[in-house]
DNA sequence: GATAGTTTCATACAAATGTTTGAAATGCAA
DNA sequence: TTGCATTTCAAACATTTGTATGAAACTATC
């Protein structure tokens, strides 16, 4: 191929519009508009508009997923081939908070791309969204092999939990910012990781959830120290 | 006015249709088809299709929010003006994963519709969920009653995990189901409600927590070493 | 420099969609 | 019944949308 120029420049218009205005509203007219190429180069490129979207979000994806894994293996490479349930969770959460949250973030397209992929949940996403539960099943290995006994369950609801959270402050920053009226700190990443972390291993270190939630997790967090020596 | 089949027919329809289908590929002629009324009808009563989904919106929405400060106030005349912590978090998260989670309410038509407004986010929707801070507002205060002393900053970022958790979990059951190889029981929401409350109060009371779990930088800026009488 | 393959372009297509219209039907009160 | 307001209806409107087409422009190879 001679030069990518067109392809890409439907990439870069397509994810700038999209981050901007959101998948609704935004035709493949006004994406050719703004890379300046014509109309017919998007099928020509993409096949279709789902596949220029879907292109765009598995990039991004993989991207992320690839920053996941890479933090995983470190983690568990310092650990002997066992990691520390935090270190396992930081590499969860961390890679998606830290591309879509931040201070200097605000101006980087991928970012807001994805936090609009995040909240708008449109077919040709969706359907990539679902292959990651291969994915995850990678991160609920390592967490089985940092809590031995522990039954599968906890594992995957502590595992549910910190995506919750790490996914719902990615899509609902706006209006945790409104509710705090700006005394949440969503540019302080680092310690936003930190709390998501911290509570998602409470979440996974709190034993078994009876009927009664007046339960106290803390001599299971004891036996947990145990273990995890 | 005469009766209100038609309006209500209409109501009906688009609520079901809207539940199975999404709101991305439900257009008004499927709408008027299955209420079996005229095309016209459905802009002679509610004006455009966005003002449609709207009223669906907020009649759910009304339902739930109702349903939150009754239980908000029964948790605080019990206590005699306060709440305990766990109450409040129960009131926050239990009548929306009540609406949505269950066995029983898989035929049940507005959950289903509920969890659609939650995954896909279409304008009229996002309008009247960007109101929704009021409401909050309602929760924040009686937790700030709860935990007098506790630094606002803590009781906001508790209120939106609470939240995160609730409707991650509504929103992603389909995917914890598969990945957990159905394990995880979605239909026992009394457990799931004890689960978020538990986790949701736990990362409230972090701070109270003597054994903190890491020996993280973490949330100093969040630890009030003065704490609730 | 001719040729084959690739890319770009203007334009047309076809289908879908929310909305409007004006007349017909219906309900209700006097 | 008559008259008036409300409601229903079939049909059309006016866009907007993604996609397809076929010719033209370009590129690289021989």
């Amino acid at each position: 191929m001679a030069s990518d120029h067109t392809r890409s420049a439907i990439l870069a218009a397509a994810e700038r519009l999209y981050a901007d205005r959101g998948f609704g509203d935004v035709t493949l007219r006004d994406i050719v508009a703004e890379a300046n190429v014509n109309l017919a180069a998007v099928n020509y490129h993409f096949g279709s508009k789902d596949e220029l979207i879907a292109e765009l979000f598995v990039t991004r994806s993989i991207q992320t997923n690839r920053e996941r894994l890479n933090e995983l293996r470190a983690a568990e490479d310092a650990g002997g081939g066992r990691a520390a349930i935090e270190d396992i969770m930081r590499a969860l959460v961390g890679p998606t908070l830290r591309g879509c949250l931040g201070p200097d973030r605000e101006g980087s397209t991928a970012a807001r791309f994805m936090i609009r992929a995040s909240i708008e949940s449109v077919p040709p996403i969706r359907r990539i969204k679902n292959r990651e539960v291969d994915h995850l099943r990678k991160f609920a290995a390592a967490m089985r092999r940092a809590m031995p006994g522990r039954d599968d369950t906890e594992l995957y609801w502590g595992l549910h939990f910190a995506l919750a959270m790490a996914h719902h402050t990615i899509r609902e920053k706006e209006r945790l910012l409104r509710l705090s009226e700006g005394k949440c700190d969503l540019d302080d990443v680092r310690a936003i990781i930190d709390r998501v972390v911290t509570v998602s291993v409470m979440a996974l270190t709190m034993g078994d959830v009876p009927s009664k939630p007046a339960a106290r997790p803390v001599l299971v967090h004891g036996r947990l120290t145990r273990q995890d020596l």
